[in-house]
DNA sequence: AGCACA
């Protein structure tokens, strides 16, 4: 018997999927907010990327999208068959997701081969492995050793942690329910660098900052609980907690923005101790925070 | 939905 499916996620789902509480190592870094998987239609927040080359590693594909907003985690996955190599970036929610698929969909990935991506919504959310030491990326391979190419059948659905199911760019999908396909024409021919210097905008509009707004902590949030949590990021600078009436609302100061919004990401809607009301909710500052 | 300190 296992445990009892908890409730308090989301009452209203028949077989909530079940995230467990462990933390991975952290301390202070739940799993997954709880916006993962509640409607089934804007639900996906997890992208399938196909068009990579071979030879691709998995940290090109984190390098990818982790300067997105809302970015999770990744894996990438090396499919049995042929030379196909797909992966999954699973971000907070499917705003974010979308955002990210519009912004990256056709982009040339290698511009010696040519080969662009190709980005859709996956048929189903990433999980994060149960492994501890699993690293903000994770990589499957599946290929075998020996020559093994001439199956037809897909083999990748043995175990029920697969995320989603590569399809064949080429052959036509049979799926009754087709997944439906990104709205951007994919015949662009836009060489745009995927690290153009942008002034980066997160989902909401709101300006990249090197500081962080803070907001959905506890009552009884401390600031060195905080600062716990935010200085396991690297140019980490300054906290400054304030309480107006109710909630506390805090200001994370960084080095630079790509580290802010490392942070940003990596907290995103994750739990500290004293949290009654969820989880974190991290913006970009709307000002940078003063020297001290 | 909540953004201060100078």
């Amino acid at each position: 018997m296992t445990h009892p499916p908890p409730l308090r996620y989301d009452p209203y789902y028949p077989q909530p999927p079940y995230f467990p509480p462990e933390n991975y190592g952290f301390s202070t870094i739940p799993t997954v907010p709880a916006t993962t998987t509640r409607d089934p239609k804007g639900g996906i927040n997890t992208l399938f990327v196909s068009g990579l080359p071979d030879d691709v590693k998995a940290r090109e594909i984190h390098n990818l999208f982790r300067r997105r907003p809302g970015f999770e985690f990744c894996q990438l996955k090396y499919t049995g068959r042929g030379n196909q190599v797909v992966a999954f970036a699973t971000f907070v929610n499917h705003q974010s997701a979308m955002a990210a698929l519009h912004s990256l969909n056709g982009v040339k990935f290698d511009p010696q081969t040519g080969s662009s991506l190709h980005i859709e919504l996956a048929r189903s959310n990433s999980r994060r492995k149960n492994k501890p030491g699993s690293g903000p990326y994770i990589v499957i391979d599946k290929r075998t050793k020996s020559s093994n190419d001439a199956h037809e059948t897909s083999s990748d659905d043995g175990d029920s942690d697969d995320p989603s199911r590569p399809n064949n760019p080429d052959s036509a999908n049979q799926d009754d329910s087709v997944v439906e396909k990104s709205e951007v024409a994919a015949e662009a021919d836009n060489t745009l660098a995927p690290e153009t210097e942008q002034a980066e905008k997160a989902v909401d509009g709101t300006q990249a900052c090197s500081t962080l707004f803070i907001a959905n902590l506890g009552p009884l949030c401390t600031e060195d609980e905080l600062k716990q949590a935010l200085s396991q990021y690297p140019g980490f600078n300054s906290l400054k907690l304030r309480a107006r009436g109710g909630m506390p609302v805090a200001f994370a100061d960084f080095e630079g923005v790509e580290q802010a919004s490392e942070a940003m990401n990596a907290l995103q809607g994750s739990l500290l101790s004293s949290s009654d009301r969820g989880g974190m909710h991290i913006e970009y500052a709307r000002s940078k925070m003063r020297k001290p």
